[in-house]
DNA sequence: TAGATTGTTAATCGATTAACAATC
DNA sequence: TAGATTGTTAATCGATTAACAATC
């Protein structure tokens, strides 16, 4: 029963789906059941039946579903068939570390252009990519037609840095700096912080 | 009406209130509401008082909330009212950038230890510690009484270092590894996967 | 066929919201 | 006091799970 109006903790679930099946490519598998995913990622194998039925019929009864099948239809669903270029704001050290990690494009990114505000910085060479004068964003993101941004700026810049993006007609940011960020309706943000995730486990110590 | 025994969900965001708090007092405010708490932090009043009400009263009718007595009580439960020792495994560009972040202190936490299984890297100094080998964990991490760690290893070493690290008694463990790794029960994960929450985004791209 | 697993429905479970008495 | 906001209850809403017919 296709596109009803799929919940966001579903689509939230979905690459992670996704990421296990491709391990699973590479370990070999052709078949998986639910179960086996379920187990793999500690989430009940009716759950994930469920999930998968909001976009379409993937499995084969008494058999289970095609490894590399699956994973192409949720690189469909998901829309990262392709490879999306992205916008990387700030090249402190964690900026660099983003900027020189390989793991993206295999997963449907590529960080094309780097953005920073430090004079000292701007015109250097970061994974193979000019480092460009932040007051150059509007221009160079309307040329290249991105989308999508990594904000990792201090927290003090970041409102700002999220401003011009959203105005750049960047629709999704995903955000380095510890501060809630605000964006008018329609853009998608996702928040990474550390001491948050932290401080989430520490309740339990 | 404390202690009934808190749903994930609400300890999740716990923190995010902490933090917002934290901003409040830099920004002078000395009370807060429900409402404001909220606004900021893009979740309804009612939600958030009703998160506040399993573990106690901390408001005031008419009033709302003592922003510092609140983010006091929040660090209290949450246990981070000190800072908590934290070992780093993996030194890559990642590692780099995480040992060298200055915001885990003010938050509850310090790296002390890092680790990596390169001989090259083997004791030269990050972040004025000294790297160690991976193969003097059990030793370290037990003296230093380590009880959360920091995973940022390749995918393909990330299951057998938790898997010491469990075995060395830490409790929590914040993994950069995009691999679902598996823990005993009374062990804390929380994973952190750039491309995951980039294409949770594509989704609506 | 017999065995296994899907897709889906209905039931259960849990989380969010609305509303308001209590009260500062 | 009058106005405002909390803490909490009950109602609503949504997500997960159990179960099973369909079927490979």
């Amino acid at each position: 029963m296709p596109t009803d109006k799929v919940p966001d903790i579903v689509v939230g679930r979905l690459p992670l789906y996704l990421r296990t099946l491709n391990y699973l490519i590479e370990e070999g598998y052709e078949i998986v059941s639910s179960h086996e995913l379920g187990r793999r990622l500690g989430i009940s194998p009716a759950q994930i039946r469920k999930d998968l039925s909001h976009f379409g019929e993937f499995g084969k009864q008494g058999a289970g579903y095609d490894v590399k099948y699956l994973s192409s239809q949720l690189k469909h669903i998901l829309h990262v068939e392709g490879v999306w270029p992205v916008a990387l704001v700030g090249c402190g050290a964690l900026g660099h570390a983003l900027a020189n990690y390989n793991g993206f494009v295999t997963k449907g990114f590529e960080i094309t252009l780097i953005f920073d505000n430090d004079p000292a910085k701007i015109g250097q060479v970061v994974a193979g990519k000019v480092i460009h004068d932040v007051a150059d964003m509007p221009r160079l993101i309307c040329e290249h037609g991105i989308r999508i941004a990594i904000v990792a700026v201090p927290s003090s810049a970041a409102q700002a840095t999220v401003d011009v993006l959203v105005r750049c007609q960047v629709r999704a940011i995903l955000n380095y700096a510890p501060i809630n960020i605000s964006v008018p309706p329609g853009v998608q943000v996702q928040n990474i912080d550390p001491a948050v995730h932290l401080q989430r486990m520490t309740y339990y110590l």
